[in-house]
DNA sequence: TTGAAAGCGCTAACAA
DNA sequence: TTGTTAGCGCTTTCAA
């Protein structure tokens, strides 16, 4: 009964072959869907694979189809809860699809890191770039050699790689609206780090609409995308003499900060003594603590274009769009002073705004 | 000069031999570190690896070479930041040990979860559980094909499997001796799910120490390490007739959210009014907003155990220990009232507390 | 130091 | 429906 493997060496399909009395391709149609076995065959060979405790080699199977079904997933840090959020969902949706991640977090480094050349010794199927540091020249390299790439909240300077990202334009021209409805007068941005697309389009449409509006952004202050940076952004925006009474953050990771840093450093309740915006709706931008009024990027929704488009790519077919962008809409919650009306309730009972 | 490669199919080691005119064993010798190759025919391949931008396949070489230099890190959710955590530095410190991390994050539904079975069909190298709630049939499993696993963070039913872990006994003591010093009188432990070894073992210490010290451990709710679940725990917790002066959470996470239901509900400053202590470390322990005295769980230093244990195992070699148990310290901050005396600071300035 | 050749575990024609 | 056979891209003897 107990036909024991070998100890540190997985049965292969010639073992299973010869413990049922079939050919191994007998054994490889067996576990490849949609091939033509008799019932008989496939009955013998699945029982000798229990006994053996078979299961496919994925790896070796990558060598004759020329698919791994591993997709690369490129990520900076994972600090900012965003990314484990979309990681976590970019893994969801890969796995639902029958691919498996294969991660690959920098440093910043950006550019020249090592770590990056091995996407290519893994023969990753495709790739995701989830990261606003990673460069386009990796991009174009992956492209170079075949490998599928599609960047998740940022644009490269190259346009040939396909994108998704959130609403940053229209998030920060909507976030400038929803301020100017609130009645504030002295705003301030807080910037992520220089070249990043996402600060910059969010910036843009934030200036633009406030000017439409009549208003002008006063001060600017760099946070870097991380924690300690915005606190440092923060109390220099807080303690001047005529200080902002709305700041909206890049992202929420930094609102965070902001929000912490009015709150404690300068007693200064957020949604009463200033307003503090943020951009992504991660999990914890709802904690009570927090209660951040900020633009969202839907996870979800971004993924599954992601996804899409990544499929696109892997059928050999060129994406349908080069830009996707994902709409979000204004989460209100208590950072920011409300205005009077526009607010409504979807069914989830999610409080958001929109411009008229 | 441009030598085009055919669109869509990386170079192989066989293109590369026929442009430099040696033969494919040369090219393989080439790429291996510690062959024998001349400084003339090593030349000759790189120059045309780089022309027809060779990369080595490793999912081929992982055929012969019976390793794939893939690990798979199984976790159960990214909600907690202290997984994103282990995950960066595990990649990390995998990455620089040649290993790459294979993701498979499950969903809780734990036993039956079929993408798991896919470990084995990429053939990893090792498996690293890093979830609370995987469970020990799956190590079994791997055990039985010879898949080298080393638990992170919890520990399974059978002792067979090596696991590494923070100090949750010596924890929970600690944490209790350091809430009677601080004058507290009426104990309560929010527990995380049910069977995990974590919990069990942080109450464990945690109701022994108060028992020797004269105290009992008065309430428990169960969290089940969810955000939600300990929001409706510190609730149940917290609107007692004579609530608990002093309450443990058995992990930072869940100590967030019995903060911020002791603040913004029941209007009581953590620290002055109740006092919450949670278990982890985790970044944002530390955020002024939080402020939050826990026990750490150093994970640098979980991980370089966890890649110590997993190289032995990798080398073939008996792990030297099944269960190594990382020292931690008691974190002092401001969610828990201080006692007078043992508060000490390190080089790094980070306030600590130890028991005499 | 080199090349030829076998083999790693699998898929995919091709015949039978 | 089956088995035979030829690769997939690489490593690793084995001779030369």
């Amino acid at each position: 009964m107990t036909t024991k493997l070998p100890v540190g060496r997985p049965a292969t399909a010639s073992d299973v072959a010869k413990l049922a009395k079939v050919s191994q391709s007998a054994v490889s149609r067996t576990f490849t869907p949609g091939a033509s076995v008799s019932d008989t065959t496939r009955a013998r060979v699945l029982a000798a694979a229990v006994q053996l405790n078979y299961t496919p080699n994925h790896l070796a199977r990558s060598l004759s189809t020329q698919h791994s079904k591993i997709v690369g997933v490129a990520l900076t840090y994972l600090d900012n809860q965003f990314y484990p959020q979309v990681l976590q969902c970019l893994s969801d949706e890969l796995g639902k699809a029958g691919y498996r991640v294969l991660l690959f977090i920098t440093h910043g480094r950006s550019e020249a890191d090592p770590a990056l050349e091995e996407l290519l010794r893994y023969r990753v199927d495709a790739l995701i770039l989830a990261s606003t540091s990673l460069s386009s020249r990796l991009a174009a390299e992956c492209a170079r050699v075949g490998v599928p790439v599609v960047m998740f909240n940022t644009i490269g300077a190259d346009s040939t790689t396909p994108g998704i990202s959130g609403s940053n334009e229209l998030g920060g021209r909507t976030i400038a609206s929803y301020l100017v409805a609130g009645g504030h007068q002295r705003f301030a941005f807080l910037a992520g780090a220089g070249e990043s697309s996402t600060t910059r389009e969010r910036e843009h449409g934030f200036v633009n609409r406030l000017a439409e509006l009549g208003h002008a952004r006063l001060f600017r202050e760099k946070g870097y995308y991380t924690f300690e940076g915005a606190l440092a952004a923060t109390r220099c925006l807080l303690k001047r003499a005529k200080r902002p009474d709305a700041i909206f953050c890049a992202n929420d990771h930094m609102a965070m900060a902001a929000l912490q840093v009015a709150r404690i450093e300068f007693g200064l309740e957020p949604g009463r003594d200033v307003s503090i915006v943020g951009f992504d709706d991660v999990d914890i931008a709802r904690w009570p603590g927090f209660s951040l009024t900020t633009y969202s990027q839907p996870v979800t929704a971004m993924v599954a274009e992601t996804i899409r488009i990544l499929r696109q790519l892997l059928a050999g077919r060129a994406p349908t769009s080069l830009r996707t962008q994902v709409p979000g809409r204004l989460i209100v919650r208590g950072s920011a002073r409300q205005p009077t009306s526009g607010i409504r309730r979807d069914e989830a009972g999610i409080a958001f705004w929109e411009d008229v």
